[in-house]
DNA sequence: TTTTACTTCGTTTTT
DNA sequence: CGAAGTAAAA
């Protein structure tokens, strides 16, 4: 049993609990992986459970590499029965094989956001809804919460009568579904959808997989929404050997359908469950856990449990607020330099996390401007770019001719003449012939209303017919290159934009190198499986360990990741926690945040550095921010003694914005809370002026504000109110207040004539 | 049909 | 501010 002495009295429990539900709570850092993994082998290798009955379920396919590697690592024999899948691959696998049973071609294609996107705009198009009334992200918004729920086309429609706007999304809701259906393709909420549809409508194929899949663990499980919670639930209906893992401080996904309560109720779905809670952690000093425990302490209804460690209590969390973004990002990456010239860090223990991926930019600038090798997680996904796309839209044509969307992107790329009009008339035809795109445009030159077009179009046609045949013998690399050749696509990339032509090229040529990769190392490689390769990758995927750069990425998609040094930059009201969440009337959402901060403080092992700026630029506007709340509710003798802001070239703008330039050495950030002093903001010329490269224009206006972000306010007619945002227009200020009884108001201040209280 | 010049609009977070 | 979408011109 040398394998497992390693573990601690919980975690023991946890790996030898085999049969039967068993619910592991698991605090950040309290080595859940390890307890998966150990118990894994453990199942394999001291209760001879056959590893062909074992599915393990995580959400990235990070993730389950790691975890992957480890079992192989651990189990000697057999590891490479297991299952160790993302709930979407694991989906997919299925759905390859049956999903003919629910009307569906088994070679169905899968699409992203984009792709998604585009449906929508050709439904509302044929509904004829104005996409003004109602936006393209509302309406998919709608769609995914509908099917995360697993609520059906028919059922929505149902619920929605007597509502106008629910019964135009109920349409939109149903002409989008018939759509995918028509173009053979499913989206990503699909994915997980249509297995369970596939289940409820087949029990034979259901039970097969019962039979298989004896013992299942979930792993995140505090992320599972209500589609995946009953694709669990109905796998281990037989015999019930369920290990779910998750902690329900880290969720965080509720945006995307993830419901809490799956966790927190696993018990009263599994009376017979047992509860084992792993609280001792093995990443961080005291200092972090208590300053963990304080913020997320604020959360009601959560799993009682606290983090504890063995470590020392460490170093304080350092706190700094800035005049502006700009010094922040410069202070972050000043910072990692002294780190990193000291000997004590390496660049790849340093991680700067945010809030939203518009914060990477200015980060971003600054690791150039030091020299920092970095990485930037997410942000433009590297298949999103228009060059990959155009590619990746020629191979899926290929390989599913009735993908619309995908023929819609390369209908005319290069140029072929075939503009609206061309398009138009080919949708009109399928559309009344029932027909695909591509199927329109085989037949085109044999109907009157296509014969003009049929000329432009078949040059096309004749490529697509052309390389499907050679892609039954050529690899999908060869077949790009085939295409590359017969699109004289570099030619077409010079055309469009010479500067970018070449970059552009390249990441053409980095896409071919995944596909010999793809090819290299997939069990039965094919077009349709590198397209589903492709499809299913998230950004936290692409991040390779060991190449020692400084990693810059959302809160997000840091869950589950650990750094020595962690930099949490733009900690400021109205940003983290985010306006919407501030603003919104239900607390849960603020709690959601909360959580985000949990997760983020938590990724530290050593030391942490929290970060704000007074005031920083939000698409085309300087907005101004108090601290964020959750660092007030860090302890103030966890925090080390806020030194004043360093002062340089930005010194003289303080008499534009009347900020409060006093030092502040000594005094604990509770007390410096920028909303507990009033401050006079007056108006500036320009973001110029702020950077010191004056123009010489004078302030413009004389609006002069005595209140901040979260000062309590008076209103002569709404009574007294919350400030919740400020943001500095052309010549006045925006306000938006929360009052107490006349609920959220936006005004603009020389108006609103608000007193501060 | 394509290019250009202008307006509008938006920001959470992503498998 | 920048992307993306729309209207007008070529």
């Amino acid at each position: 049993m040398g394998l497992y002495d390693a573990l601690n009295k919980e975690q023991k429990k946890a790996v030898c609990q085999v049969e039967g539900p068993l619910l592991i709570l698991a605090g950040a850092g309290s080595g859940k992986t390890r307890v998966l993994t150990h118990r894994i082998a453990y199942m394999i290798d001291e209760m001879g459970i056959s590893p062909w009955n074992i599915l393990a379920i995580t959400f990235t396919n990070k993730a389950a590499g790691e975890m992957r590697e480890r079992v192989d690592r651990m189990v000697e024999f057999g590891a490479d029965q297991v299952w160790v899948l993302t709930f979407h691959s694991a989906c997919l696998r299925i759905l390859r094989r049956h999903i003919d049973r629910l009307g569906f071609d088994n070679g169905f294609a899968i699409y992203d956001t984009d792709d998604q996107k585009a449906v929508i705009k050709t439904v509302c198009k044929h509904l004829n809804i104005d996409t003004k009334a109602y936006k393209e992200r509302t309406l998919l918004g709608a769609i995914s919460s509908a099917k995360d729920e697993l609520i059906s086309v028919e059922e929505y429609a149902m619920k929605a009568q007597g509502d106008y706007s629910k019964a135009v999304y109920a349409k939109v809701y149903r002409e989008y579904q018939d759509t995918l259906k028509k173009n053979n393709a499913l989206d990503f909420d699909d994915i997980i959808v249509k297995t369970v549809e596939l289940f409820k409508a087949c029990p034979e194929i259901l039970d097969s997989y019962q039979e298989r899949f004896r013992y299942i663990c979930v792993d995140e499980y505090q992320d599972t929404n209500t589609a995946q919670f009953e694709l669990v639930r109905m796998l281990a209906g037989k015999y019930r050997n369920l290990c779910v893992v998750g902690d329900d401080d880290q969720s965080i996904y509720k945006f995307r359908g993830a419901n809490i309560k799956n966790i927190l109720d696993f018990e009263q779905h599994f009376p017979d469950a047992v509860v084992i809670k792993l609280e001792q952690n093995y990443r961080s000093t005291q200092s972090i856990l208590d300053a963990a425990n304080a913020v997320i302490g604020n959360n009601v209804g959560r799993k009682d449990k606290s983090l504890w460690t063995s470590k020392g209590s460490g170093d304080r969390i350092h706190f700094r607020q800035f005049d502006n973004a700009y010094e922040e990002a410069e202070y972050i990456a000043r910072d990692i330099v002294k780190k990193t010239k000291n000997g004590n860090a390496s660049y790849g223990e340093c991680a700067v996390l945010f809030r939203t991926n518009a914060q990477a930019r200015l980060l971003e600038e600054r690791m150039i401007m030091e020299g920092i090798p970095y990485n930037v997680v997410g942000g433009t996904n590297f298949y999103s770019r228009m060059e990959v796309k155009d590619v990746l839209a020629y191979l899926k044509t290929i390989d599913n001719a009735r993908d619309d969307v995908a023929v819609k992107r390369i209908i005319n790329v290069p140029k072929r003449g075939i503009g609206n009009a061309t398009l138009d008339k080919l949708d009109a035809y399928a559309f009344a012939e029932g027909t695909s795109l591509y199927g329109a445009m085989e037949v085109a030159k044999s109907v009157d209303a296509l014969s003009k077009v049929a000329g432009k179009i078949r040059p096309f046609v004749e490529l697509i017919a052309e390389a499907r045949r050679h892609s039954t013998e050529m690899t999908v690399a060869e077949l790009i290159r085939y295409l590359l050749e017969q699109l004289n696509y570099a030619e077409y990339l010079e055309e469009y934009d010479s500067d970018s032509a070449e970059d552009r090229m390249e990441n053409v040529e980095e896409l071919i190198a995944k596909a010999i990769s793809y090819w290299e190392n997939a069990e039965s490689p094919s077009l349709t499986g590198f397209l589903e390769d492709v499809a299913l990758v998230a950004d936290i995927d692409t991040v390779e360990d060991g190449d020692n750069r400084v990693l810059l990425m959302t809160l997000h998609s840091a869950k589950g990741l650990e750094f020595p040094y962690v930099y949490l930059s733009g900690m400021e009201d109205g940003l983290f926690p985010s306006f919407m969440s501030i603003a919104s009337d239900d607390v849960t959402d603020l709690e959601e945040e909360r959580r985000l901060a949990y997760v983020g403080i938590t990724r530290a092992m050593e030391d942490l550095t929290m970060t704000c700026a007074k005031s920083r630029m939000t698409h085309g506007e300087i907005q101004y921010n108090a601290i964020s709340r959750f660092v007030r509710e860090i302890p103030s003798d966890l925090m080390d003694e806020v030194v004043p802001t360093p002062k340089k070239k930005i010194d003289f703008a303080d008499d534009y914005l009347g900020f409060d330039t006093r030092p502040r050495a000594t005094v604990r950030p509770k007390v410096t809370a920028q909303a507990d002093k009033p401050f006079i903001a007056k108006g500036i010329g320009s973001l110029n002026q702020l950077a010191g490269i004056s123009k010489g224009v004078p302030a413009q206006t004389d609006t002069e504000i005595h209140y901040a972000v979260g000062d309590r306010v008076k209103h002569i007619k709404f009574g007294e109110g919350t400030v919740l945002g400020l943001v500095r227009e052309p010549r006045d200020y925006k306000v938006t207040v929360d009052f107490d009884n006349a609920g959220q108001k936006i005004m603009y201040a020389s108006f609103a004539k608000l007193k501060k209280i």
